[in-house]
DNA sequence: GGTGATCCTGCAAAGGTTTGCAGTGAAGTA
DNA sequence: TACTTCACTGCAAACCTTTGCAGGATCACC
């Protein structure tokens, strides 16, 4: 403990007194109920007595019981936020966007982090369960049979993993995955690692299963290294093996692997794009700051956090749960929607990947250091990013 | 939306059957009261009816409404998280620990972001109040006296502001400030300027007194630049700035700050440490990936989550909310202890400084590119970066 | 057989709110 | 004046759980 320094005083403070309807009932002389529909439903009080009430409110410094509120209503006005791992920055984007989105719609976010263990987010469902009104499961690592046995208990919303019969939101990395070998082929490479990441992480398997394809379409050999943690560390542990596998371009899991690995090399001396050429996926913030800048695809974050809870909370308003008349006898099937929304990725060529053994001559490689513009994938390099937009 | 691709489809599934208490009791043949010491109290029960319970309990998937719980025990066993913002790399860390040490404690965490918005840390405060046992307020941007004031609404333990009457868990930028002041004057840097962070952060100001003590000390001017947003942007933006004020040194808010203002002298060809040294604070894993690799102040993040939660935890359960017996005669003052918490910090000196104009031309510069041993300040470089310790 | 202790269980109130129903008084209409 | 309509408010049940109190059964012991 020689590290910290302790103060300590002690002090008479006042208890919190909580104020609850009946006093602010008491205050302003009606009944409780005539206070609860001032809050929940104002036009059916008379102005002169609502005023009132809410004068007696305000001075007692009242604020409703918003457990006791869901007890009742069946709605809590929160929704649940999980996440594989807060500290990737892939997440942060995603999480701010949802908050926003709730706030608009007067909603709050919980959000709890999981540390990529399935065990604390089958824990956290439930925990999470009676306390909000549907759960975000975001890049989820349990099965597909619990998520949906999970559904059962509170309304649930997944994104980057598709589970059939649930609203999922899938950012399309089988495209991006696709525009990166794409890439890499044109610039003359023909052996090219994947640097996978979680075993269970449903991207990983797109990603495999997309870059196979377009490998072999392109004429090139893909080598499939992991499953790794998707981590910075993860991405540098791994420097040795690619370097042993021989070949002249990786396309890993995530941005902070790939970014790892560009350490991992550069500790072994391997040079990057030089010697190898780096691909990531997500474009993090860090991944325009690091040197060499990483050529990486992008996700839109943002727009899936957002879209998200929008599905959670139209699908929240369609069936409320606890509803009053729902008698035990009514337990009959309720019809509900669900949708999978696909969003378009993007390829950002930036300074982490270059000629390949194969490359053609003629061309030289124009990447300059200077700032970054950005470029999505198509303008001035003939790859077939911009493709076939999204398949089904 | 020329970007997205919807599926919707319409499925029939059964609706989420809400099993209480009751419904166990009946399966089981005993009141609900015997049902729910099964759970709360299971040595009150006799072992067999506990067993049987407990089988029909699992049978039909009963889960204890915690809000209904907490309506009567006043303890939620959740606790909330006010972060000023998510995507500032020095919070998560600090919210891992937070977690895993709550979690150990049968608490669950909420997290909340602000956006650097006091008033949405406010309503985020009224939001949480009924829902958790207790708050913690990290960075919080709102006043000293609506801290307080919140603070009778819900117990709060602030983390990284000093409020006097409160628990707070502080880590010594003070220190850390005059360390690396030190450090750049040991250099050889006359003329050191502080880039300020938010004009409400306790941080701000207490780097800013500590900096400007120092400089006076070791004979140097400080010029203190800001307020500024404590991004990367806020940093890039004041390159300009930083160039015109023609100081040989900067001293960042934090490593986000730092980042962007090397990037920014970057873009305008000044070159990071060879014409400015620049040295950040908060050490976040970032600032070991960016290249020069930043030499920064290491503050102790996950000891501060960790101990915070334990303050809260200690200081709540001397003193449960909405205790049975407290009629509202009883209102009397709570003797309640408050501690301090002050967390050392450390310089660690990496590549982000160099020599400065009035630099004593024998010992020449010894900060090889290779792989950073992460050394605290004191080994080899004589400033007084470990003198006294921690002042009170 | 009586006494007391021990163990288990049921009863019912409580916690803060919402909401269907019924009741009040006043205004409007014939 | 009598009747309807309307706006507002009060009553009380309900949501799901916990818990102090008391009752019943069992057992040991004298």
């Amino acid at each position: 403990m020689g590290h910290t320094h302790v103060t300590a005083t002690t002090s008479d403070e006042g208890a919190a007194v909580p104020v609850t309807i009946r006093d602010v009932a008491r205050a302003s002389g009606v009944h409780i109920s005539t206070v609860s529909r001032t809050f929940s439903a104002p036009h059916l009080v008379n102005p002169e007595t609502r005023v009132r009430v809410l004068a007696c409110a305000e001075d007692l410094g009242y604020r409703p019981n918003r457990a006791a509120r869901a007890l009742i209503t069946g709605r809590t006005h929160n929704i649940g936020l999980i996440i594989a791992d807060i500290a990737n920055p892939f997440f942060p984007p995603l999480i701010k966007a949802a908050e926003s989105q709730a706030r608009h719609r007067d909603y709050h976010v919980f959000v709890a982090d999981t540390n990529e263990d399935p065990t604390a987010e089958e824990e956290l469902v439930h925990a999470l369960a009676k306390q909000v009104d549907g759960v975000l499961l975001c890049s989820p690592r349990m099965s597909n049979s619990l998520i949906e046995q999970l559904s059962r208990e509170v309304p649930l919303v997944v994104v980057n993993r598709q589970v059939t019969g649930l609203p999922c939101v899938l950012m399309d990395v089988g495209q991006g995955a696709r525009s990166a070998i794409e890439h890499l082929v044109g610039l003359g490479h023909r052996s090219i690692a994947l640097l996978g990441g979680p075993r269970s992480s449903w991207t990983n398997r797109e990603m495999r299963r997309a870059a196979g394809a377009a490998a072999r379409a392109g004429g090139a050999e893909l080598t499939v290294l992991g499953p790794n943690a998707p981590t910075e560390t993860g991405g540098s542990a791994a420097a040795e093996q690619v370097r042993r596998s021989g070949v002249s371009a990786v396309l890993a899991y995530n941005d902070l692997m790939a970014i790892g690995l560009i350490e991992g090399l550069d500790a072994l001396g391997v040079r990057v794009p030089q010697e190898v050429s780096v691909v990531g996926v997500d474009d993090i913030t860090l991944s325009r700051l690091t040197r060499p800048k990483l050529t990486t695809v992008a996700t839109p974050t943002g727009a899936a956090g957002r879209t998200a809870v929008d599905m959670l909370l139209q699908q929240d308003t369609e069936s409320p749960r606890g509803a009053r008349g729902l008698g035990a006898g009514t337990a009959l099937g309720v019809r509900r929607t669900t949708a999978q929304v696909m969003l378009q990725t993007d390829l950002v060529i930036r300074d982490s990947t270059g000629p390949g053994p194969h490359a053609r001559p003629a061309r030289p490689l124009a990447a300059p250091q200077g700032p970054d513009p950005h470029c999505p994938a198509g303008p001035g390099i003939p790859t077939a990013a911009t493709g076939d937009a999204v398949a089904s």
